[in-house]
DNA sequence: TATTGTTATACTCTATAACTATA
DNA sequence: TATAGTTATAGAGTATAACAATA
């Protein structure tokens, strides 16, 4: 059982960095390309929210407020496919940074309609431009077209 | 300070799914499409490869293993962008399932020499094949061309 | 000094169950 | 009975620091 030894590192001595991720069959599934972009967009992004005291969830709860006005919690939690437990520290989050207020509904007592504040459409604005700058960061070395298709295509597949 | 009260549940009165998500701001943003896209195809891997006894950091090391017999950990989590102290925990889970082993590098006395038993040889085609099969389920309704394009796009990027 | 494998630790995210007040 | 919000808790997954053996 001679077990051959590799060159090791990582790095090869011409300092450029060897991957053997291309030899394993793991490039061949779209599903994994997904997963890799993800992690590449996500790294980014979350140094972008840190800047102004967002976490990803925050930034999502905040925009779908935004685009639903008076919307409960429980409804935020279905739209964003996450659980309404979490949906609490998240509301108190954003409230803590008066971004969103806990309005009571009229229609029902149990339940609260959330709004943003002007200083969360304020900010909300600001972040989305942000985020706007940062895919074009991320997307740079792809055409516009194939940017728009890769669009497209994830809507559709995302929408089911 | 009339709050007007939505209609609530999250399911219309027709059974369909309202989802606010739509009139947010999230969709436009190719990132969070990303992330859903690869939230839906983690759920139903998840289930796939619970089946195999395998977790979705395992299968990938067991992939990596096999397309560079005699790699060392190190190595292993560079290629999967994981941290070293990591692997520790994934590849005792795949040497108590017998599919992979941790022979000595000869030129290097610290370092594992990682390869793949014939067992793990075999359960990985028969994953390989599950895989695509979950893939064609997911991307049942986009066209070849579609998801050629995305499979080559998402290659592109995640190349940087 | 630097690196491999390892352990311990902590932090985030997620998932589940149970409780209260309303419906 | 069922639902909205809440709390507590446990399980992943991930990131960091430190250590012994070896380079």
């Amino acid at each position: 059982m001679t077990t051959q030894a590799r060159t090791s590192t990582g790095t090869a001595q011409n300092g450029e960095l060897l991957t053997p991720i291309s030899k394993s069959a793991l490039p061949d599934f779209t599903g994994y390309l997904i997963k890799r972009s993800w992690v590449t967009i996500q790294r980014d992004l979350r140094e972008l929210l840190l800047g102004f005291d967002l976490s990803q969830r925050s930034m999502s709860v905040l925009s779908v407020v935004i685009g639903n006005p008076d919307i409960n919690q429980s409804d935020v939690a279905a739209a964003l496919s996450i659980e309404r437990s979490g949906m609490v520290v998240i509301v108190d989050e954003l409230e803590g940074l008066d971004l969103i207020r806990r309005e009571r509904a009229l229609s029902d007592r149990r339940a609260y309609a959330l709004r943003a504040t002007l200083k969360g459409h304020q900010l909300h604005d600001r972040v989305r431009a942000a985020i706007i700058a940062h895919e074009d960061r991320i997307f740079a070395n792809i055409s516009h077209a194939e940017r728009d298709s890769l669009h497209a295509i994830l809507l559709k597949l995302v929408e089911d």
